[in-house]
DNA sequence: TTTTCATATAAGCTCTCCTTATCACTGTTG
DNA sequence: CAACAGTGATAAGGAGAGCTTATATGAAAA
């Protein structure tokens, strides 16, 4: 390609218009200007493009065929520049977020509904995967954001907390229960702890691990809501977070137990490639979340 | 549109070679060109269209979709400028030829054939229609070049003289024919002419005119080569045109009668529009034709 | 004729876009 | 480990492409 693309422009606008005066008026330049652009682009091409007579001009066989192409170039341009600009007012793309089925259910699913009813035409897929696993998806661009317990660490990814969390033990309602425990009197109730490879389990042994305490439940599961399931019908002790049993809590199906000192509290965070900047969606349902922070 | 579609075509190549200084050695052009040209492109989208790191850039999310739009507008201008090039080397094409019937087959056809033999992929249309129609169709535009009969005048078309023609009487071998005739005896003798809408005949009748002859044929025909047959099976005299009809007189089929003096000679010519410029196509073919006048 | 509406051309200026030079950073290499 | 080679960003300044205005030219309409 030999030729400035700005001439096709005009050559276009002129073509269209039939004429180099409609053509400038409408392009907000002088007559001369698109003249002397097309006799150039005739010159760069080796070809009369025109046919120019007293009332306008109009293509040549050449110009026809040439027309039909840098027709579909601008076009082209044309649906890519307006792509951008409803990207921009988010009235279309997608965003693909990591979540573990908990998060997902607790915490996120209020903030999707908003987001979804705020910008109907953003395509939200979840990628649901394991709690290590969301960070690797992040890194290899299969999702944009992922929401995880924290803490994690990543050289390539931002993380950033988002949402504080307790870890509360719980019993059911008739579990005859003390006023208040150590950690050791609750290492001795009979445990329904979530399996070892989950953040949450792994972060409870640690914190038990520091005071030398060994954790050995009697009943291991996978699903957070199945904790609180087991102890409201009086199977054991499970260590669930307090926020993501608010509504059983309140109904009584099960009760907090205290202990004391409480575990420290933890988060929920959201990560995502440090130098990758966000797409608009991401960071839209971003500003959602923060709001709230 | 806002943006100048120069930048596209730096921002294709960039996101091409994944590097401003890549892009920059390819194009020519200065790295801190290929930088400012993106900042700014960046800026009138509105829009992130790069992750710069160390070793290049990357598009983002918002670039990769622009850059499909921005490919096939680019490739469009490509494909533009390389049939304008193939035009112009005449390796492809179409041409539209109006002629007779007679024209062709005994003038044009040697030089359709040489076109046809030099450019084998220009497409040859004969547009056959009435003689008086043929300059019709280059008006149209249905036909960009005709070959007829001169003379024909028009404003809009520019004719030029191409092939000098003879009208001469001819008889069969056997005809008792006198050595000279005027004009006055060959109109006595039993003519076989062409039907009175062709412009050959007109021609004829118009010179006979002059002399305040009018001419009363035996037999009005359409077609010429059934002028030289009827002739040399000695239906009558005919008129025919000399060059067309050279293999016939050289085999002595039929024999040229000596008129005095004899018809002026005319001319076949090729029309074409005045105000538009010839088509790489017709502007060979018109070269072909020049180089025997 | 004269007027009017096209495009073409001339001359000059503006401002875009490119250049050079330099910085800042990182990964590589002697 | 320091110097280098490669990345992109930024600043400043200059060239010239591409615009402007003004005028010429030509054909059709009045």
């Amino acid at each position: 390609m030999k030729t400035k693309l700005d001439y096709y422009r005009i050559f276009y606008e002129t073509a269209r218009f039939a004429s180099f005066s409609t053509a400038a008026r409408h392009l907000y330049i002088s007559q001369s200007a698109i003249s002397q652009c097309i006799s150039q682009l005739e010159e760069d091409l080796d070809t009369q493009l025109f046919i120019r007579s007293r009332r306008g001009v109009a293509l040549t066989k050449e110009g026809k065929l040439l027309f039909q192409k840098v027709e579909s170039a601008i076009q082209a341009i044309e649906q890519g520049e307006t792509l951008l600009a409803r990207l921009h007012k988010l009235e279309s793309g997608s965003l693909i977020i990591a979540a573990g089925d908990t998060i997902t259910r607790e915490y996120l699913l209020p903030y999707l509904e908003q987001f979804h009813k705020t910008y109907p035409n953003i395509r939200i897929e979840m990628a649901n995967s394991y709690s290590h696993h969301m960070l690797e998806l992040v890194k290899e661009g299969k999702a944009e954001l992922a929401f995880v317990n924290l803490p994690a660490e990543d050289d390539e990814l931002c993380i950033e907390p988002c949402h504080k969390i307790h870890d509360v033990f719980v019993c059911g309602p008739d579990y005859n229960a003390k006023k208040k425990y150590t950690w050791e009197e609750i290492a001795n109730e009979p445990l329904i702890l979530l399996e070892k490879n989950s953040s949450s389990r792994n972060y409870i042994d640690k914190n038990f691990a520091k005071e030398r305490i060994t954790l050995n439940p009697q009943i291991e599961i996978a699903a957070h809501e199945l904790l609180i399931q087991f102890a409201s019908i009086h199977l054991g002790v499970s260590c669930v977070v307090k926020e993501f049993s608010k509504k059983e809590l309140e109904k009584g199906l099960i009760k907090e137990m205290k202990l004391s000192p409480p575990l420290p509290s933890r988060s929920i965070g959201y990560a995502y490639l440090r130098h990758n900047p966000l797409s608009f969606p991401a960071q839209a349902f971003l500003d959602l979340i923060k709001r709230d922070v």
